[in-house]
DNA sequence: TATGAATGAGAATTCATTCAT
DNA sequence: GATGAATGAATTCTCATTCAT
């Protein structure tokens, strides 16, 4: 990589940081553009050089952060050499559900975008992703479901371990995680 | 009532119905005060006599809303006379997706916010929503759970409901509503 | 006039003389809104309460001042009860050079804005503009011009006299305005 | 010429038509630095290289276009050999008419540039208009003028060709240009 | 010569809130 | 209670120009 090349990485990768940083701890609505290029230290042009706006920013942050911890969760996943589908299954939920716990912040900011929608078009551009998608696909028709029930059972799982882990981590409604976790498994094995 | 009181009383409902309108239409974050009171047909500074700000009418707004609809599907579900729980209670459930079906802007609106939280904080407010909740907490005890499962079971079929309308109805992701309904009622038979 | 609408006139027209005064001595690509609103006296939200933008005000500054001028001259043509239609017309004409030469800035800033569509445009706002473009085609009728001949020459005439004061008062090309006047009223008088 | 020098001409000719193109459909207010490199397809620093600043290539590009087209109406006009004066400027003046309403951009672009200034300015630049002048100049004096009346009437006759052709080309105002023309040439008749 | 990333001053615009009437 | 003109801080966004490569 040239030493431009290297730079431009550079600065884009401030901004990321900067930006992620304030719109955890201060809000998306409380942060101005200005503040994200205080703090990645470039001037305020160059944030347009590489973003339209706020919210273009955003989107690509979700995107990396989710990205991120699902490829994490999943190479974890694998290091365990668990042979049981639905154990695995749990296994890689749960981790991403502790991940949650300790970043509430990324939680919050993704809010329900860890869902369907990113999870597709995140697979489309990270080949990772399409592996994970694939593997429980795979997994779940051994249950004897046909392809479409699977991604439908995949899908809602997906978006009721979302709504839980927000609810219960952020707002401890109607109970901590920890407590909703057994509940939350139980209802998972029901559905698969 | 007086006339006083009535003048005041269709100043707010003018501004309830401006705001719906508008922030269901062009989205909240692009509505400011200045169209809501133009819509409404008030002075600037009426829409503070009523309102501390946006997301104050904003809150108040949802709230109604839900009520309203809830209250509607209740009495619906109420009048059909249905005996056994499970058909009553995934009966109720249809009479929403329907409701939510026509009116896609509410749904969006209160995307995320049919949600326990939403659902407690109304229970405390409406005596109806109250008589609902118990209902419901009864009819699935009777399915052998303790209250706390009850509640937990309750929790998760609400949000998974919403997730799942939001996603289906809104972005017709993984498949339209009318598709993803049989295999959503499957999984809540099976959660009960 | 009760005392807010009172007001709001003051502000308005601080407005428009700050403008105006900026816009002639700075230049309009020079001028800022920040700059009317600081000379104005008034905080910067006022402007946009009164004007779109910068451009708004300019068209709006270009209507007023041509009318104005336009009103002016042909009092002081009506007041020398000239009898011989050409000698009036010329009075009339030589009246608004007088002024020009004397307002070279407005006559920048309204650069060929004294023209046809200005004319027309304003003859429908003030009426005292329509008595005058009335009078002189009533005038040149005599000539035994037919109605649309009359409007083109009419046209004709302002165009010219418009070009030439711009290009002889600002630029001095080809010659001063004064050394210009006998040439150009002697080409008018060809072409009623 | 070099293969350097080559790319160089073409750089500066994509710059030219680039901007061209640019002033014409979206305005000069409207084109920035960066559209006019961007269409060129060369890097922002080159505009540098050839141009002071935006205005800088638009007087270059009025000057280039005009000289173009008077060069190419006094060619078309000479072609036609004709003998009688008053006939040859009225063909030329019509060339250029014709060719404007073709180009209604251009003459937009050029509004009030088509004027005195510009055929002076460029008349010392480009020998062939040097020769336009001169010829019209010779013509004139025939008509028993001295050499500052036949001046002052050639700029006339100028100013008021420009005048009409933006007013009735572009504005259609007070009539099309082709309904306009027989009122234009007996005046300029009248004129000389 | 040519490039194009970076700059940052500065321009435009918005909008919640106040307060005199 | 109701009004709506006025405010001005805050924010977004633009863009000519530079300069290291």
């Amino acid at each position: 990589m040239s030493k431009v090349e290297e730079n431009k990485q550079q600065k884009e990768n401030s901004l990321y940081a900067a930006a992620y940083e304030l719109f955890t701890t201060k809000g998306i609505h409380n942060t101005a553009i200005n503040d994200i290029v205080n703090k990645a230290g470039v001037a305020k042009g160059t944030f347009y050089l590489y973003f339209k706006d706020k919210y273009d920013i955003l989107d690509k942050i979700i995107l990396r952060k989710s990205n991120q911890t699902l490829s994490e969760a999943i190479q974890m996943t694998n290091a365990k050499k668990i042979q049981n589908f639905e154990e695995k299954l749990l296994y890689f939920i749960d981790y991403i559900i502790e991940y949650l716990k300790d970043n509430k912040l990324l939680l919050k900011l993704m809010y329900k975008n860890l869902s369907w929608g990113v999870f597709k078009k995140a697979s489309k551009d990270f080949k990772e992703l399409n592996e994970i998608h694939h593997m429980f696909s795979e997994g779940l028709k051994e249950y004897g479901k046909d392809e479409y029930d699977t991604e439908m059972v995949l899908f809602m799982i997906i978006e009721l371990v979302g709504s839980v882990c927000y609810s219960s981590i952020i707002l401890e409604e109607p109970d901590s995680i920890d407590n909703m976790k057994p509940v939350l498994f139980e209802t998972i094995k029901k559905m698969i």
